[in-house]
RNA sequence: GGCGACGUAGCCAAGUGGUAAGGCAGAGCUCUGCAAAAGCUCCAUUCGGCAGUUCGAAUCUGCCCGUCGCCUCCA
């Protein structure tokens, strides 16, 4: 196990790299700020999610027993007017969009998180550090909701390095809201007409504020004793406000702050240059364009570029990792498989040189290229390192993958041979099988116009041969 | 306007004081009847520009140019 060696994460609450140990023991308690279903995930939800994947999987190597939480904001502003949108109610629309994110995960080979809490099954944790929160003066009901007082928490802006002065300058009240100041933001909002609700007395029923439920959440199933718990995630966009609110209303409340040791934030993702989100509305949900790449490719995408870094996703550099999983398919194929005699030697390092790069901040794009280079490893360290990345290989890796024939293919094939072949009753796999055979006569005859005559009909119709010292296998183009 | 990030080969990208990882694309060689595959090799005297600090700079400082993000819901 690599405990020897430390573990280095860039922490955005002390700004700098730091050295990464536990607050207690070998447990290690990780929230992530999950989505909010009001509408269909993105490529950069996945890219999020996969980084914060891959170190859980990372930490688990290094022998940590780790709880990982995340939330699913249920219930929101936006869910609430496409559900009125569409004449569905709210628990619809968020159902089938987690749903579907749900589905997109499993497929990245994203682990399940240990809990999945659901913003409305805590409205009476909620509520509780609601009551706190106005008991200790750091918030206040007026006629549309219970706002947080920003000016009461001195530190206020600590953790993305803003300036509450320039934030009040910049800052303004929303026609309906009637919070004190600008800054002041929303843990309850009084319900309007119709809106679901949960009651709250004696202030009034209403929803929680997006903010609140993270507080609440954490507080209950990672740090009921209120004295911290170890790394707090999410993308870079929710360090201000969401999660600079979050620690003011978490801290006032606790024995021992931080309310997090270590926050860690994933760099955005570019879609052709612009940012991707849901108020632009230039993304393609990340279920449909799972249609489109394999979802492995798309994992070694994002490994290839720094978490914390901004990333332009292409059409270009998909194409370019998926030809790097192809590699790393084929690569597998050589190895011996585990059992065989390999070097012990070649194996260990390899796991370690993935391990060292991890070390250093999570540097995948490091990890990966290890891998790319290793000399001959065993299969056994291949998969091993491979899995602290997050990709697994599966059956398809073992064959090469052959894309279907269309549905014409033995018309076609028949016109090309013109008679050459009998295709009569044969499957259009068999006819292709049939014909490598009677091209094996053929070269086995030194018939070479023969032999290159069959190979040119198959690749009128799309397939390529390729002969290998085991024989001769084939492709779709 | 305020704050911040980034700019490394045709493309993606690692590297934050010691002489430019890796991938894609490309080139050559070997092998094979040919082709493909595979194996081997090559592919940035240079890191947006200009000054400066230093024995030494992609890495530090200053200025300039360019791209993007945050400041409002956002992974």
């Amino acid at each position: 196990m690599g405990d020897l060696k430390p573990l280095k994460l860039y922490n955005t609450r002390t700004h700098i790299v730091e050295t990464f140990s536990p607050l207690f023991d070998d447990e290690v308690r990780v929230y992530v700020c999950g989505l909010t279903p009001s509408g269909e995930a993105h490529l950069g939800h996945a890219r999020s999610f996969l980084f914060f994947d891959v170190l859980r999987r990372y930490l688990e190597h290094r022998g940590y027993r780790v709880t990982y939480v995340q939330n699913v904001t249920d219930i929101d502003d936006r869910s609430i007017a496409t559900a009125r949108e569409r004449g569905k109610t709210y628990r619809e629309i968020v159902d089938a969009n987690y749903a579907s994110f749900k589905n997109s995960m499993r497929r990245l080979g994203v682990r399940e998180p240990d809990r999945e809490p659901y913003a409305t099954h805590y409205v009476p944790q909620i509520q509780a550090m609601i009551r706190s929160l106005i008991a200790k003066g750091h918030a206040y009901a007026v006629r549309d909701g219970i706002y947080y007082a920003v000016r009461t928490f001195p530190t206020y802006g600590s953790l993305s390095r803003r300036n509450v002065e320039e934030l009040e300058a910049g800052a303004r009240i929303e026609i309906g809201e009637h919070k004190r100041d600008p800054l002041d933001f929303a843990v309850w909002k009084f319900a309007k007409d119709g809106e679901p609700s949960w009651p709250f007395d004696p202030y009034g029923a209403g929803r929680p504020g997006w903010h609140i439920e993270c507080s609440a959440m954490t507080r209950e199933l990672l740090d009921p004793p209120g004295i911290g718990f170890d790394i707090h995630g999410g993308g870079a966009d929710l360090i201000f406000p969401h999660h600079e609110n979050e620690i003011a209303q978490s801290e006032p409340l606790m024995r021992h702050p931080p309310m997090a040791n270590v926050w860690v934030h994933g760099g955005l993702l570019l879609f052709d240059s612009r940012k991707m989100s849901k108020s632009l509305g230039n993304f393609e949900p990340l279920s449909a364009l799972l249609e489109r790449h394999d979802p492995q490719a798309i994992r070694l995408l994002f490994l290839q570029t720094g978490y914390r870094k901004v990333m332009n996703f292409t059409e270009e550099s998909v194409s370019a990792a998926r030809v790097v999983l192809e590699r790393l398919k084929k690569t597998y194929r050589s190895l011996q498989p585990a059992g065989a005699s390999v070097s012990r030697a070649n194996g260990d390092t390899l796991l370690d040189r993935v391990a060292a790069a991890l070390d250093d901040d999570m540097n995948t794009a490091v990890a990966l290229a290890e891998v790319l280079q290793a000399q001959a490893p065993s299969r056994d360290a291949f998969e091993r390192s491979l899995a602290l990345l997050g990709i697994a290989p599966d059956a398809t890796w073992l064959v090469e993958s052959q894309a279907t024939l269309p549905a014409d293919f033995i018309q076609r094939l028949a016109t090309a041979l013109a008679g050459e072949v009998e295709l009569d009753g044969v499957s259009a796999e068999q006819a292709v099988e049939r014909i490598i055979a009677s091209r094996r006569e053929a070269r086995e005859c030194r018939d070479w116009k023969r032999s290159d005559r069959l190979r040119d009909a198959l690749a009128t119709c799309g397939v390529d041969l390729h002969d290998t010292k085991e024989g001769t296998t084939w492709s779709v183009a």
